[in-house]
DNA sequence: TAAAAAATATGATATAAATCATGTTGTTAA
DNA sequence: TTAACAACATGATTTATATCATATTTTTTA
């Protein structure tokens, strides 16, 4: 896979098109000057990795435009754990564990990042308060999707997984207003590992969602049509 | 089960038996005068519950002596996710996502705990950066945890997830030096609740173990033999 | 625009582990 | 010290889903 393209800029967080919804926000002028000279921004095309499991981290990174899955592997399978989106922040677990990365960053859409050299991070994070206690919030809330995960993924039957990762997409990446398509595709084997269910069962089970009525199946794009539905099916015991 | 017994007392952190590991322990004097005001101490006889899944949190806990468990239910199986010892903190995620408690803590031997009220931990955590670092870093190594958490309980075949629960409770917990016994013993029902398997595959997985001469099973007492060998065990494909 | 490759689809079979059933052992309480 | 109960144990059966096999469709590339 080709290295991603990097960009020099000087622009600063508060003309970011992520502000203020980005926690990066939360920096003060002085250390948004600071961050503004240390960034480098780089493109990634779909497919491509932002770190790899097991490297070391240099950098934080903050997503400026596009979409990202993160996953981990296990043996032989990969697991997606999670996403993140245009204003989200990535790397970060590992900095501050001072730690290998635990996951895997891959773009899921062409992505731009901004990434901040790690010290420069960590030392925002001693100085800022306000950007510590976010990055603490931002934690809490992660610790408990993780959480939630591991009761959805050994507790739930299949098609509830199914259902219930669909939901996410939706949740997360949004649909089209008029085809009730999901915003972002994922290829079958994709649903599959963050369903943590196997390609062919993914496609059945996907194929008895259709035949519910619950979605449709049009050239391989996912059309949610009975949302409500979906989540009764993810829901029930 | 019966209400915990309380205590009221004015003792400091820095006198504590888990000074300096207790994370508490980075408070300053003055911090430390306000906790010793505001704190209560708390005796949970084994099998109580120190707070319970779905509640409003209104305190912070350290463990002073015993042991815990923190655990989620999901429609009907409970799933044993972590676990805290003397020294430990919990009850934080919830008080610093802002949300009722995700997991339930329970005594898993008669266990002595301190409580904060929330806002004054909050209060500490604002103005102590060294302690929202440290706070940061558990999140960031639990997060980590959570994920290897995941990818065991889905794609780990059930003998090996026994071997891995044995081998996270010798490590955490510790082994009789002599009888290499478990220093925490855990019933087949509730080793079954952190491996995700039925009691009933626990019990035979076990057998398993037993016939294989790494573990041996007096009086529903495990002793771990080979450890060597029940991390190749739980490590292999 | 044909060929190759990748993704999706579907049927048949295998399998790990849950569930159900019943029995045994150990612990607690009358 | 026996009865009652809970925990542990083991066999038989069922079940969900992975795996294997083979098509079909779509996309990519030569």
């Amino acid at each position: 896979m080709a290295k991603s393209t990097t960009y020099l800029t000087n622009s600063k967080c508060k003309d970011c098109i992520n502000y203020p919804n980005c926690i990066m926000s939360l920096l003060n002028n002085n250390e948004q000057n600071i961050a503004s000279k240390y960034k480098t921004t780089n493109k990634y095309k779909k497919g491509q990795a932002i770190f790899n499991e097991g490297f070391t981290p240099y950098s934080f990174y903050c997503i400026l435009k596009g979409n990202v899955k993160l996953s981990r592997i296990g043996g032989e399978k990969i697991q997606i754990l999670r996403f993140a989106k245009s204003g989200d922040i990535i790397g970060y677990r590992s900095l501050i564990a001072d730690e290998n990365y635990s996951t895997t960053a891959i773009a899921i859409s062409d992505t731009t990042v901004c990434s901040l050299p790690k010290n420069i991070f960590l030392d925002e994070l001693i100085y800022n308060s306000e950007l510590s206690l976010k990055m603490l919030k931002q934690f809490a809330v992660e610790l408990k999707q993780a959480d939630e995960l591991i009761i959805n993924l050994t507790q739930k039957a299949g098609v509830k997984r199914i259902a219930e990762t669909l939901i996410k997409i939706k949740d997360f990446y949004g649909q089209n207003d008029k085809t009730n398509a999901l915003n972002i595709s994922f290829s079958r084997n994709e649903i599959a590992s963050i369903a943590c269910v196997s390609t062919e069962s993914c496609i059945r089970m996907l194929a008895e969602l259709k035949k519910q009525g619950v979605i449709n199946l049009v050239n391989r794009e996912i059309q949610i049509n009975d949302f409500p539905k979906l989540k009764i099916i993810a829901n029930s015991k």
